[in-house]
DNA sequence: GATGAATGAGTATTCATTCAT
DNA sequence: TATGAATGAATACTCATTCAT
């Protein structure tokens, strides 16, 4: 409960060390899960010793904690790439859906962000974290379909707020359909996305 | 390996006593996840001793199979409600669409949902049981599209796949919307979703 | 530690029941080892559930303490055959090595000999019992060499006792020899054996 | 299957731990048996904590590998003190008899072998370490019964087998004496077991 | 007499965490 | 700063034993 922070003498190496101990341990996360992943793999992807990463982190759930933070935004900011991108936004991302799709259907990063949610539902601190970057990641995306570019600029708030839910919504269940469904192609998705994804993203009569 | 069953005398109480135990182990499940709830846990809320339990589950992972074998089916069967319900498909999807949503977003199911998909990724067996409840569920799902009263009953069998998959991920998707944004209501999400769900329901162009 | 015992009215279908359950568990036992054998597998041997053989023996233990009585004496019974057998003790011992060595050598049945033993270096009681059988065996034995037919009826007691005991040990040395070499056959053994016995069964010098 | 040893940065103590945990369990198996003693009574025996042995150890099963292979051929070279002795193997033997006896009817050490032997009678990976170590000991012997101070050097091979197999069996049966016949003192077994060797070790004829 | 449902103490093993060095 | 030896509580699972029927 009581945050105890160590103090490092060296700043700067103290963060070279955390970031080391986040990468390794959100790729043991990935290919093993949060409980699969034991401390002595982390520590040893890591480069370092079980025991040190304690200087660092006070537990390991505090480490999952820590690599929400560093990596949900990106997680969650798909449309990133749209952002300086000129012309209309719809073409743009219609076209830009294939990649898109290609890049989320990846098992081994949903695993993660599966685990992620799983864990979520249940620690209030995970969910809170995670909620953060959603919410950044909604505002990010509101700004590109309020933007000049885009044919829904003029919609209501509320309305647009559906929009990018069940855009999101979209997106986030089809990185789950290859847990339930492997054989699907992208290109199969993409004959079905793409229309949907025009209608969110044009006026609604 | 091989899959020993312990012989019930009487069968009936034995199916009491595994429903006992299944529906104790999914409410432990959804509020510690898989892993974070023990067999004490479990044995504690069904009512019984741990030990007794393994008279009806071989292992705990036996239990999450069956669970998922129990409950599964009926996640993804929203559509079940459509089959004999006469009109046009898509208006009664539109007009099913608020109920099925209200169902949908409930968190406590959800996240029992999530853990399960979480374990998926990494267990082998539970997997192959989603996956087989995820086929059942898209083939029903495909002769509802393929039905009398469906607008979209010409399209390629490759167009439907696309068409049902893009539904299910914005099903699945919309479930986990109220994990990382809580406060999204219903009404907000139908105005957004109606849309989407017409032209996925209709011919394209 | 109380030793309290049934009443039963059917005492002649008691004493079967008991035997039913002796020899299934010194099958169980033979085959698996005392731990490694379980209630239930014996009682499934046995042909009667696991809870009514507590109406006949107070515990596992007790099962194994009573096969040791029933079987421990014929265990070390290896000479009884030569007790009616007229001619010289020798000869016929001789004779009758080939027929004793097969017997003996058998795997399965030393194996439950051996977790007897084993027992017995920490079983109080169980040593008790087979140190009883031990005694009886010494004691036919010994009618053996004094009697008419022997070589050697003119020995001390104490010159007996080390001729019975070191002959006791070959037996029960040569029934673990295959344990540890497999590969040993009956015919090399007897080459040794013969001569052996010859001298332990002949007036020294 | 794959036999991953943990690393440790000081080899000496390592060592000393193994050792530690060794005698440790020794100890526990002589009393109570290989399934009587726990991880629990071998850990506190050893004075470290039941976690810490696997840091040495794999498994349990490893514990009484371990100890076979340390004990084991120490147990079954009893003639190694010959070896080197000038002299007439036969007269050193019968000499040396009389120590060997003594040593070979300790209780205590007969207890574990007993257990060893059992526990091999079950379990593939103890009985073949055994069986390498027996097969190590009648190497030696032969090597003794084969030199030149040797009565038999000149016996066929299957004789010498015959003969050492004879002896080894005695030796085990003997030690074996003391369990069922606490009472059997030494000079009264080498009243008889002089005179057998004497056979044993010199031509048939 | 006979059952088998139910118990609960016991098992080996794992793993996040601590701490002396 | 960094190590890894050491801990101990927690885990899933087993099994002899009891007892209501």
């Amino acid at each position: 409960m009581t945050e105890k922070q160590k103090r490092h003498s060296d700043p700067a190496l103290a963060e070279a060390r955390r970031n080391q101990v986040l990468t390794a341990a959100a790729d043991c996360f990935r290919r093993k899960g949060y409980h699969g992943a034991g401390m002595a793999e982390i520590s040893k992807t890591a480069g370092m010793s079980a025991g040190h990463i304690y200087n660092y982190f006070n537990s390991k759930e505090a480490i999952i904690e820590a690599i929400i933070q560093r990596d949900m935004e990106e997680m969650f900011s798909v449309f990133q790439q749209f952002e300086d991108d000129p012309g209309e936004l719809l073409t743009n991302m219609l076209d830009g859906a294939d990649h898109g799709v290609e890049r989320h259907i990846d098992k081994e990063k949903n695993a993660l962000e599966l685990e992620m949610l799983a864990e979520a539902a249940r620690n209030q601190k995970v969910a809170f974290l995670m909620q953060q970057s959603d919410t950044h990641a909604r505002a990010r995306f509101r700004r590109l379909l309020t933007g000049e570019r885009s044919l829904v600029k003029d919609a209501t708030d509320k309305e647009l707020d559906a929009r990018i839910n069940v855009i999101f919504a979209m997106i986030t269940g089809l990185a789950m359909r290859r847990t339930l469904y492997p054989e699907l192609q992208k290109d199969t998705i993409l004959l079905a996305l793409r229309p949907a994804l025009r209608t969110l993203l044009s006026p609604f009569n």
